[in-house]
DNA sequence: GCGGATCAC
DNA sequence: TATGGTGATCCGC
């Protein structure tokens, strides 16, 4: 829409140039300057949204004082340093600049307002914005000599204009528009990057190639549209976009594709005009005498010392006139979200209504895309607008309105919770879901429950269980008696099938898992498609649950035979070759190397050890990584794996239902699937008790039981049970109190600080980081 | 993994 | 009366 860029100043100077005002021209019929100025800001002073852009920005003002600070540190010395590496790096990036393609940025202008114009030609010679009374989208021409501009509330804009008409948006229709006008625009690059409504990349470098051996006639045309457009030619992207705002409106400009042009281009332009510099940076480079270009090159070295890598690569980009020269789209989305913006709602029972209307909305807009994810955020901002996010991440998919909500609800809580006997005063609140399963982990869940079900005689699902300490000697015992078995046998002595109301493990009963009806026609249609599974494919890939490597391999005795070896654990350490993978067909066999499990000595150790020392433990049934669960089992403990692993994956669920629905492999799981529904659907199930708070959770559906399991650890609520042993120095809700208290600039004056950018636009390869989980320290302790 | 921030549209 | 919604990314824990 019509971004406007605000100037370096005060709030004030911010304030009224986001509305449009940096390069108001009054014209005969609109305001002068000072005069929108006194207008918005008599609108806006004393409001409880000033109050928080005010708070806004000190903070960054705090920003600022820091970054000079370690400004006056900097050694002429290290400056000269930076300057070397810092022109190596731009020297590098100069030998592969790439001047051969055309990019063409397009942006419709006033997008909005102009259909709605066109579909009502009463409209045309009158001030119109699309939008509210609370937020405009976009402006015509006309308003905006009012000083109306998108991204301003509409009755601000009232004042300002007081025969301004105010357009409902009718996204429906634009989003025709647009349709037609991107058919146009795909005839220019089938490949075309669309940004949103309105805008639009274009590489026609190929196009312009094909034209050169046109007609006279058909080559005049060019991108004609029936739409006023600005658009923009140039070597990149960036360089593009920049053009396309040049000669507004309704104008085109092109940067030829030459260094020299390109340098002159950029010589004097502002830093702000270039996609990803905000106001924050804007400001903070004025802070150093950077506004142009030119300036940002001349600084290159004490950039590179006062902000992060991705950061000053950046700059230096945009210093030397750089951009993408290919249109690379988005991959898979990242995340989905729900927020509403609303009047003050206090009362903690609305707040979870609403709470749960958002989840509500959001589990449907899930299913359209068909996404699951095992991080929930919420968001919250009160009536100062002072935002805040909470999440949580568990241990398996979720996506339905009560998946969702069983643990939105639990953040909302603890929030609320926090502040009694004040009540939350929010005026937004928001739902998202992220951490959607990439397809890589999708095959591999699809391996490892295959794997399992093949190599496994027994497949039941279990809900987590919990063992107390009364029990945990006759646990133990089991676990000591079944330490020669197979895995399975040994996963069935440790695992408890309660046929009680509760989930408390009182012994082993193996005899329950056998007996259940549903589960031997499951397993014995689970064999036979695998049988044909087999026969058709020679080279099926397994993952081991215990050690989660791939097993290559298309002997199922030989993956049995790993599996029992893994449980084993240490004992066969060194003897891992007996597993043949010799009757594999694919040459990727043995790719990863590793494929046998070994265990060194410290960590059966620390295995036995935890086993010792533990007083709660879960049960599981089938581990398989990551598998969504409807019918979930959890081992974090029993396992074989180091604390660190533990602490990660609290639970190793399994889900034959939806393994099968993301299955894309040649074995049809289909009516297994009902099968299993018909399985997590047992009678009784009924009673839960959670192993964490103790509370029974009135539900008979696992997956929702395992989800609020899993809250019930993010939440810590396990110090209750064991406050006097454990140190929770690293609980999350500690740790999120703390950070609360301190506010961020304090906390952050003290320490190094390379603020970075924080747009799309930098390449930074992040390793991963170590995602050891807090929760389930207190387990070890 | 979490939470605050920044940015784009 | 009244200052949005969605998605992404980065930084420092």
């Amino acid at each position: 829409m019509d971004s406007t860029k605000e100037k370096n100043g005060n709030y004030k100077d911010d304030l009224l140039l986001r509305m449009g005002l940096n390069d108001n021209k009054a014209g005969m019929e609109g305001l002068d300057k000072d005069k929108i100025n006194k207008i918005i800001m008599e609108a806006t002073k004393g409001s409880r949204f000033y109050g928080n852009e005010l708070k806004k920005e000190k903070q960054v003002n705090q920003r600022i004082e820091n970054m000079m600070q370690q400004k006056a540190q900097i050694t002429s010395q290290q400056l000269r340093k930076a300057q070397l590496q810092v022109d190596r790096y731009a020297m590098e990036l100069e030998q592969s600049r790439d001047l051969n393609n055309t990019i063409v940025h397009i942006d419709m202008d006033a997008f909005y307002a102009a259909v709605e114009m066109r579909d009502n030609p009463e409209l045309k010679d009158k001030p119109i914005a699309v939008g509210s009374m609370s937020m405009l989208s976009t402006s015509n021409y006309y308003a905006r000599r009012f000083g109306v501009r998108a991204a301003m509330p509409g009755f601000i804009a009232k004042r300002l204009c007081p025969q301004l008409i105010i357009v409902p948006p009718n996204f429906d229709k634009y989003r025709a528009v647009s349709t037609e006008v991107k058919e146009i625009l795909a005839d220019y690059d089938p490949n075309f990057l669309a940004m949103s409504l309105d805008e639009a990349y274009l590489n026609i470098t190929k196009h312009l190639q094909e034209r050169q051996n046109w007609p006279e006639d058909k080559r005049k045309y060019f991108i004609k549209t029936g739409n006023p457009l600005e658009n923009g030619i140039a070597p990149n992207t960036m360089l593009a976009k920049v053009c396309s705002d040049k000669n507004k409106p309704n104008g085109q400009y092109q940067v030829l594709p030459n260094r020299q042009a390109v340098m002159d281009f950029i010589k004097d332009l502002p830093i702000r005009k270039v996609s990803g510099i905000g106001k924050v940076t804007e400001k903070m480079l004025k802070a150093l005498g950077i506004i142009t270009c030119t300036e940002l090159y001349q600084q290159r070295a004490l950039l590179s010392l006062l902000f992060s890598e991705t950061s000053w690569h950046h700059f230096l980009h945009i210093s030397l006139g750089l951009g993408s020269t290919h249109l690379a789209r988005d991959g898979e989305r990242k995340s989905m979200s729900v927020e509403r913006t609303f009047s003050e709602i206090s009362k903690a029972e609305e707040q979870y209504n609403l709470c749960q209307e958002l989840c509500s909305e959001l589990a449907q807009d899930l299913q359209k895309e068909g996404l699951k994810g095992r991080t929930v955020t919420i968001k919250l901002k009160n009536v100062n607008f002072e935002v805040k996010t909470r999440a949580s991440t568990v241990s398996s998919v979720v996506s339905t309105t009560e998946e969702i909500f069983a643990i939105a609800k639990e953040l909302l809580r603890t929030e609320i919770d926090a502040d009694f006997p004040h009540p939350l005063r929010l005026r937004l609140m928001g739902v998202r879901l992220s951490s959607f399963p990439n397809e890589e982990d999708k095959r591999h869940q699809q391996r490892s429950i295959i794997g399992f079900l093949q190599a496994g005689n027994q497949s039941q699902s279990a809900p987590r269980c919990i063992l107390e300490n009364t029990d945990k000697d006759q646990f133990l015992k089991s676990l000591e008696m079944s330490h020669k078995k197979s895995f399975f046998d040994k996963k069935r002595s440790e695992r408890k099938w309660s046929h009680q109301d509760t989930f408390k493990c009182e012994a082993v009963d193996k005899q329950s898992l056998q007996t259940s009806h549903s589960f031997q026609v499951l397993k014995k249609k689970m064999n036979e498609n695998l049988e044909t599974s087999e026969n058709s494919n020679n080279s099926q890939i397994f993952t081991c649950p215990i050690c989660f490597r791939e097993q290559r391999s298309i002997s199922l005795e030989a993956f049995n035979k790993h599996v029992d070896a893994c449980l084993d654990g240490p004992s066969i350490s060194g003897t891992s070759n007996m597993f043949s993978h010799s009757h594999a067909s694919s040459t990727e066999v043995n790719k990863k190397e590793n494929v046998y499990p070994s265990f060194s000595q410290s960590e059966k150790q620390d295995y036995e050890t935890h086993q010792r020392n533990s007083e709660i433990n879960f049960i599981e049934l089938p581990e398989t990584e990551d598998n969504p669960a409807k019918a979930e089992s959890v081992d974090a403990l029993s396992d074989k794996h180091s604390k660190e692993e533990c602490a990660s994956l609290p639970s190793k669920p399994f889900n034959i239902e939806k393994c099968c629905q993301n299955s894309s492999s040649t074995v049809s799981l289909e009516d297994i699937a009902s099968l299993s529904r018909q399985e997590s659907s047992q009678p009784y199930l009924q009673a839960l008790v959670c192993p964490v708070c103790n509370l029974e959770q009135k539900t008979s559906d696992l997956t929702l039981f395992n989800v609020h399991v899993d809250v019930c650890l993010n939440k810590g609520i396990i110090q209750e049970l064991r406050k006097d042993k454990v140190n929770l120095a690293n609980q999350p809700r500690e740790n999120t109190k703390s950070t609360d208290n301190s506010g961020r600039v304090q906390k952050t004056a003290t320490k190094p600080k390379r603020p970075g950018l924080m747009t799309k636009y930098s390449a930074s390869k992040k390793t991963k980081p170590n995602n050891s989980r807090h929760t389930l320290d207190v387990f070890f302790k």
